[in-house]
DNA sequence: AACTATTGATAATA
DNA sequence: TTATTATCAATAGTT
């Protein structure tokens, strides 16, 4: 369909080839589209020319994804399977660790305890005791932190209340009762501890971990993952 | 290029449509080998006729994938993106749930405890208490009962090492000594338990969890996920 | 599926 | 690239 007829192989003439891809590359778009037209079909047409350059052709209804994901169903050929199955296995692996680490809270909390050899809970009673130890000693530091904290606000609250009283007997003879702690939750805190009867240890988390929030020790939401 | 020209609009007649679908398709079909051939180009070609069938092209040096990833890298749309984003989403929240779950565990072991308040402290410091007593109770019911099935396999092998010394002295009076426990790893498990000074207690798992192979209480390996 | 009269595509040329 | 046009190729309508 030219001044000649030519024999369909590469055409070695860069130029030449260049301007014959352009040419058909327009011409067979133009196939595409009536195609698509006349027939009511759906067609995805991808090329790239050998110097790189690349042009699409896709029917209008659907575009090339929709084209890509009909392909798959009908050739079978996940085409991004390798990237979905890498994917698979590590959240799989995750899973796993995952319930094991559950396992191991359970266990640690006194539960699940049968699948355990004489060693293993030999093991595991060692080092709760251990823990425990370490827990119970810390507890007593943070008290006594708390304590001495609360103290020493009390006695600073105290002399600024006497030196407030002093100021204002100086200044007018009428003295005032009462000041305003600047931090009262430190007091609740320390009668909390006081009374010794807390059952309230919300575990700490960040706000991006929706699910941990408000888990307490023993109370591990075993449902997730 | 027919009897006549056509306009370029779907033809109604389903079977003339069919008829000219298949006509075109194998021209544009050639149309793209051509090009293929010619220009030496890279031609992905998928088309779905109005009833389904599908058909596709392709240049014979790639496959549809190797077009496809290029098509990705050049149109920049990323044709998987949902799929990606979405277990992106669910590996990365299993992370955190599983960062959770070491931090509660190291906190369990008396680890990191830096971050607990008093409340907190006091609750584990509880639930620490009452897992011990569990976990100390497993354990002796565990070394009693082994204690009992030792014992019981002992009196089992004395009476058949009696009955077999007197079945041999029935037969040509020369007595034999010694005898095989069928399971001696028993027997090893309760001299073990019996010095109490065991360090050995291997977490059991899964062979399919070779991550977690080999951790005892207090040596987990903390670098996974 | 074939067959062709026609239209459509395009190779060579400018 | 674009335009022209002589040719060849594709195909619409028909058998």
């Amino acid at each position: 369909m030219g001044r000649g007829k030519i024999e369909i192989k590469k055409i070695e003439n860069p130029t030449n080839r260049q301007v014959t891809y352009s040419k058909r590359r327009t011409g067979i778009m133009k196939k595409a589209k009536e195609l698509t037209v006349l027939c009511d079909a759906e067609v995805s047409l991808i090329m790239f020319s050998s110097t790189g350059k690349f042009s699409e052709y896709c029917s209008p209804l659907s575009d090339t994804k929709t084209i890509f994901d009909r392909y798959q169903q009908v050739s079978g050929i996940n085409l991004w399977s390798a990237q979905y199955e890498k994917m698979q296995n590590t959240l799989n692996h995750l899973r796993e660790i995952n319930q094991n680490l559950r396992r191991e809270i359970r266990q640690r909390m006194g539960e699940d305890l049968d699948s355990l050899g004489i060693h293993e809970l030999r093991g595991l009673e060692q080092n709760l005791d251990e823990a425990l130890k370490v827990v119970r000693h810390r507890k007593y530091h943070v008290i006594t932190t708390q304590t001495d904290t609360y103290k020493k606000k009390l006695k600073n609250s105290n002399e600024a209340h006497k030196n407030l009283l002093h100021e204002l007997e100086m200044k007018d003879e009428h003295p005032v009762y009462g000041f305003v702690d600047d931090d009262p939750s430190n007091y609740a805190g320390a009668l909390a501890l006081a009374n010794g009867a807390s059952h309230m240890y919300a575990f700490r988390v960040q706000p991006s971990q929706p699910n941990l929030h408000r888990m307490g020790f023993g109370s591990h939401d075993l449902r997730l993952a």
